[in-house]
DNA sequence: AAATACGTGTGAGTACAATCACAGGACCTT
DNA sequence: AAGGTCCTGTGATTGTACTCACACGTATTT
């Protein structure tokens, strides 16, 4: 319990509130750690925080009927989540997992969901977010219409450029993905097998449309991969 | 340009205004009146208005990267739309088509607007029924990943049955579903061929698990339907 | 009533992604 | 260094959904 008020200048979100309430919101807010694949909140769990994270990453998952796993979406770090079960009322759509070492400030519904319904800005921020994640699971949703592996799987690694980059002039700049997820977790976003990935990466490694580091995936040539996502170019030939 | 006040009591979104402010509103919308097909609104158009179904039926669709059409979700009498770009002032992120000819009343968002961030109750619940959106999309999601045909189709016939019976006490009882969609746009929101939908419903109408009526579609059997959709009943053996 | 469009039904052929199975490398932990 | 786990790479096989093609029935239009 009880968290330094600073931390919360961390989020985004939290900056449309007044600073002289940071202190009591700090004081009711806690940190808590998770490790790498550890579940941070349970689908169908009532909700009683908002949760902030402050360092690691996150996926959001689901299970389909039958039982397979699903990959939503990424968290990333000064992104918040858990704001759907807290608006509704209803329980928490869906699993949240730690996808490395995560930390997390948990702000308890009691305390922050009145100020977000009571600050227009905030309610603005919230709802400017939702706004997002529904234009983003349409574009998801649009890639998981393709049906050809490789146009899928070049949309997601398009798709999951960091917005901060989107910016860039031209779509012919090389950019990188940090800690990009494994083959396995990509298959479970765009609904392939894990080896249809692998195959795909080794098409896009040999023709250097991409390339491995360390702890990055390169992407090269976007425009190429632009073409390829669209059908246009087909590097089977 | 104007419409009769007590229209817009139709819309349950609505309720929420002091009904002193109807007159006003109803002064400054209009109604349109759109055939079968037709397009409502366009992707990408800048947001000028909120839009609420009067009657009629729409099918919000998109377009894949490569062309292919997709269908996102049905609006029903009722139910409004528009509502992302008008939050989020950005465009519209997909083409609503009429599906049936339908009435459409259009309130601008000069007007609606203001009021619906200005009454804690409208706020409310537009974030609210985004919050609803987002699960439909999830679970929409979902069956995307099931990749088995009959599967998909008896999910995606049981995710459509209407919220105002679904609170129906046994999962058991039959079930109606008015204006079915044709197999070419089941096909579209599942992410099939139109023949392969045709080919499961030929099985399932052999069983009996759903017949086809005059303008409707009854589900005989949703329990056993919701076993098949779960894989643990294969109707092909 | 003719003509047209639209939705459904069905067969044959083919492409191609899933699955299984196993190998090797990278990175932990002890 | 040994043992373990996790991720990636690759081949062979098989099932199956898509595609194309065409027939039929019912609305809708003229």
């Amino acid at each position: 319990m009880a968290i330094h008020p600073s931390l919360l200048l961390q989020f985004s979100l939290l900056k449309n509130l007044p600073p002289t309430l940071l202190p009591e919101v700090a004081e009711a807010s806690s940190l808590k750690t998770f490790a790498k694949r550890e579940v941070v909140l349970n689908k169908g769990a009532a909700s009683v925080q908002l949760c902030f994270l402050l360092e690691g990453r996150l996926q959001a998952t689901d299970f389909t009927l039958d039982g397979k796993e699903v990959g939503l979406y990424f968290v990333d770090e000064g992104g918040y989540f858990g704001e759907i079960a807290m608006l509704d009322g209803l329980s928490q759509p869906e699993i949240m997992i730690a996808n490395k070492k995560s930390q997390i400030v948990l702000i308890p519904n009691s305390v922050i969901r009145g100020l977000i319904l009571s600050h227009p800005a905030m309610t603005e921020a919230i709802t400017t977010g939702l706004a997002k994640r529904i234009r983003a699971q349409s574009e998801q949703r649009q890639i998981l219409s393709i049906n050809n592996p490789m146009q899928r799987v070049c949309s997601q690694i398009l798709s999951m450029q960091q917005p901060s980059r989107q910016g860039d002039v031209s779509a012919s700049v090389e950019w990188a993905l940090a800690d990009p997820p494994t083959h396995q977790e990509l298959a479970m976003m765009v609904n392939l097998s894990r080896e249809t990935v692998t195959r795909v990466f080794q098409i896009l490694q040999s023709q250097s449309l991409v390339l491995r580091e360390k702890d990055a995936l390169i992407v090269s040539k976007p425009d190429v991969l632009q073409q390829v996502a669209k059908g246009l170019l087909d590097l089977t030939k």
